[in-house]
RNA sequence: GGAGGUGUCGCCUAGUACGGUCUAUGGCGCCGCACUGCUAAUGCGGUUUGGGUUCACGCCCAUCGCGAGUUCAAAUCUCGCCACCUCCGCCA
């Protein structure tokens, strides 16, 4: 008779939204290429619980009265008074059990839904819509290495002893790679401190409550690492920590907005044999990521805003770009809609992806109840945008397009003051 | 890791030995009104949070770190967990 926390479920999803408009998650189900008979579904089971909980609340009332009345008396109408009372608790307890159960299954459902899209285009991984192409491919007028070899050659990148001591997909960065890595992030850091946003060092390990929250448990899953001693999950990137710094908060002063610096795992299964080679698909890698706290009516304007930071960082290190528009059945659960930016590989004569930013709407803040205060003062839950403003990956890009006939690489000019002023990496004797 | 202590509506606080008008006390702060050359002071009233419902006034449910249990009835009793503080141990 204690405690009941189904009452805030409806803020898990909007579910008064989905009442008045349940053909738009048909729709974004449709698109991602899910089930769209779960509306349905959680239709029928939001009525069922809501009336089990109208139930209990009347029966609750009466056996709240009753219980004074009870106090009151004394003696045989005490008695009297008392056994009236049993017969109520005992329907009090079994209309809480019933929606306590629909409360419980709904909840599970509405997890189990990802977040409704916004103008994604429809389809799969291949169905993106290329938005932009800013700068020139380049061309060598020899043959190009790919960043492993010139990694090695520079004595920057360590494959080999990465696996001795950990496995396949780990690496060690040595000398010039380490502090080409820092000058890399630093920058980043120094560019996002210098557009307001708040420096942060952030856990890499959180709680299951965090992880699923932020939306990773849904069909990132299996990327995941976990720690059963612990229970405790490895981010995959800073955007858990920072999504989860506000939970449980009513914001004021929007927007807010963090840089956090961390390390990111991943597990990368089901890509057993696809980038095994160099560093372009590894278990650990650091990365500077941005996060945004905004009036979901700001969030599309904060999105095109954190391209934009993302288009400044990569003008900054001199890399030829493309921008897309991810396609909805291959967004995240916690994404309504996703923009990358992919750098052109020279030695794969393909763009790869180098930043990610995703507006996740009201889906993180819902699952991690984070509000801030509408007109009337009425709690509303904000919406979270993440974008990355460079990871360890940018090396492979910057070494391939920067390279030079000797195996030698010029470093982009703002990167140099963060190397000792150095304009080129030179390759080192063995 | 071990021992002890603490956790109440923004902040502080009463209440917990003995379960029942606790529908949670008081102060600070805040809001409104009154009084007042202005300000201040004073007086009166209001003020946990969330959800549901109502044109509205309101009304209903939940909420005393979190969860489970006992009971007709739990801030109060029992069990588990979490966070913080003190001491001890261990350690990069």
């Amino acid at each position: 008779m204690r405690g009941r926390k189904s009452d805030n479920l409806g803020s898990v999803i909007d579910l008064r939204a989905l009442r008045d408009d349940p053909e738009r998650v048909r729709v974004s189900q449709r698109a991602r290429g899910e089930d769209e008979a779960v509306v349905d579904s959680l239709l029928g089971l939001d009525e069922r619980r809501r009336a089990a909980l109208t139930r209990f609340e009347q029966l609750r009332a009466e056996q709240k009265s009753s219980g004074k009345l009870v106090s009151r008396a004394q003696g045989e109408e005490k008695q009297a008074l008392l056994a009236k009372a049993k017969e109520l608790a005992q329907g009090v307890k079994e209309a809480e059990a019933e929606s306590d159960a629909l409360g419980q299954e709904l909840n599970a459902l509405l997890r189990s839904v990802p977040n409704v899209i916004e103008d994604a285009p429809a389809g799969g991984e291949d169905d993106y819509v290329v938005l932009e192409t800013v700068g020139e491919i380049p061309t060598f007028d020899f043959t190009p290495r790919d960043h492993l070899e010139l990694g090695e050659l520079l004595g920057a990148i360590d494959m080999e002893r990465g696996a001795k001591v950990s496995g396949s997909r780990f690496y060690f960065l040595t000398g010039v790679g380490m502090q080409l890595q820092l000058a890399l992030l630093n920058l980043a850091m120094e560019q996002a401190v210098a557009a307001g946003f708040v420096p942060m060092y952030v856990p890499v390990l959180v709680k299951p409550e965090t992880m699923e929250g932020t939306g990773f448990l849904g069909n990132h899953a299996p990327e995941v690492y976990h720690l059963p001693a612990d229970d405790l999950y490895l981010v995959g990137t800073a955007e858990v920590g920072l999504a989860g710094y506000h939970m449980n908060e009513i914001l004021t002063d929007l927007p807010k907005r963090y840089a956090g610096w961390s390390s990111c795992f991943r597990r990368e299964a089901g890509s057993y044999g696809k980038d095994t080679r160099g560093i372009i698909r590894v278990h650990q890698f650091d990365k500077v990521e941005m996060f945004s706290y905004v009036d979901p009516a700001d969030a599309h304007a904060e999105h095109l805003r954190l391209l934009e930071w993302e288009k400044e960082m990569l003008a900054k290190v001199e890399l030829p770009y493309r921008i897309i528009d991810t396609a909805a059945g291959d967004l995240g659960a916690s994404a309504a809609r996703k923009f990358d930016c992919e750098a052109w590989v020279p030695t794969q004569h393909t763009y790869r992806e180098l930043t990610s930013t995703s507006n996740c709407t009201t889906f993180q803040s819902r699952r991690l109840s984070i509000r801030s205060r509408d007109g009337e003062g009425k709690p509303q839950p904000v919406a979270t945008l993440n974008g990355t403003l460079a990871t360890t990956r940018w090396i492979v890009a910057i070494l391939e397009n920067h390279q030079q006939a000797d195996g030698s690489v010029r470093v982009p000019e703002a990167l140099r003051k963060f190397l000792g002023g150095r304009e080129v990496l030179e390759p080192i004797g063995r």
